[in-house]
DNA sequence: TTGCGCTTACGAATAACTTCGTATAGCTTT
DNA sequence: AAAGCTATACGAAGTTATTCGTAAGCGCAA
């Protein structure tokens, strides 16, 4: 085996996962529409989308199938791992590492449901009862 | 009052306003070497950070004085309210708006410490509680 | 078979982010 | 007063990210 790890996505390269992590394995064109009528403020051009892809395909961040004279591309790795990897790069740079200070500020601002209140303190109960 | 609002840092420049925060308004002397002190690895030259810290002065996410011919740099906006706004980004970029899956998967890896775990209590009885 | 529509490949321009080298100016020490 | 130290300002080079324009290939309709 290879020691290569898939590398953080830009911002832009995060939107285009998002889509493909929605969705399945899907074309440019799918992308693309889907990225522009999620935000129609600012259009994106098909070949830009295109090119992004590329560029993640090389970077190891997509893998893709040839269909049909047509390309189907899918993520690398999946939603949960990447998150994993993001999570622990952005409470290091923003709250100095502390994953419990970012849980108390993401708790915070009173918009959890309930529901998700509820689930969070199952989670906790397990983690204690461990 | 204008309407301009704190551009969103570089991780380099959230580096510089970290050593700004933890340690109150500083000269460009202290910041680059908090910072090298920080990562022995890769050693950042003074007029770096010293470009850094003007051009974060120009964006306005820092503010400066002059005190006996040396700068001394302050962070435009408390540590708080710039976690809130990087939260917010972060969790609609790589959770799909969703902070209570940001904070499950916080929690779960495992790292979080009893007294943490007791603070993150509270405050949902806090929460639930209102 | 010509040409329209859709696809990928590629090159290149632009913009944003990093990193320094060099120039200047004011102390402080000799 | 000259030399050496430290600090800021500025220009510019190097790197990475973003955005497209244009070319070329293939199938289907006319």
């Amino acid at each position: 085996m290879n020691g290569k790890i898939t590398p953080v996505p830009t911002d832009s390269e995060l939107a285009i996962l998002q889509v493909l992590w929605q969705n399945g394995a899907q074309t440019v064109r799918f992308v693309n529409e889907t990225l522009n009528a999620q935000q129609p403020e600012k259009e994106i051009g098909y070949t830009t989308t295109l090119k992004f892809m590329q560029l993640m395909l090389d970077k190891g961040i997509l893998t893709r199938d040839i269909i049909e004279r047509s390309h189907i591309y899918s993520p690398a790795i999946p939603e949960e791992q990447m998150q994993e990897r993001l999570l622990k790069g952005f409470v290091d740079a923003a709250f100095r590492g502390s994953a419990s200070s970012l849980v108390l500020r993401a708790l915070g601002n009173g918009s959890t449901s309930q529901a998700d209140l509820e689930k969070i303190k199952a989670l906790i109960n397990e983690i204690e009862n461990k």
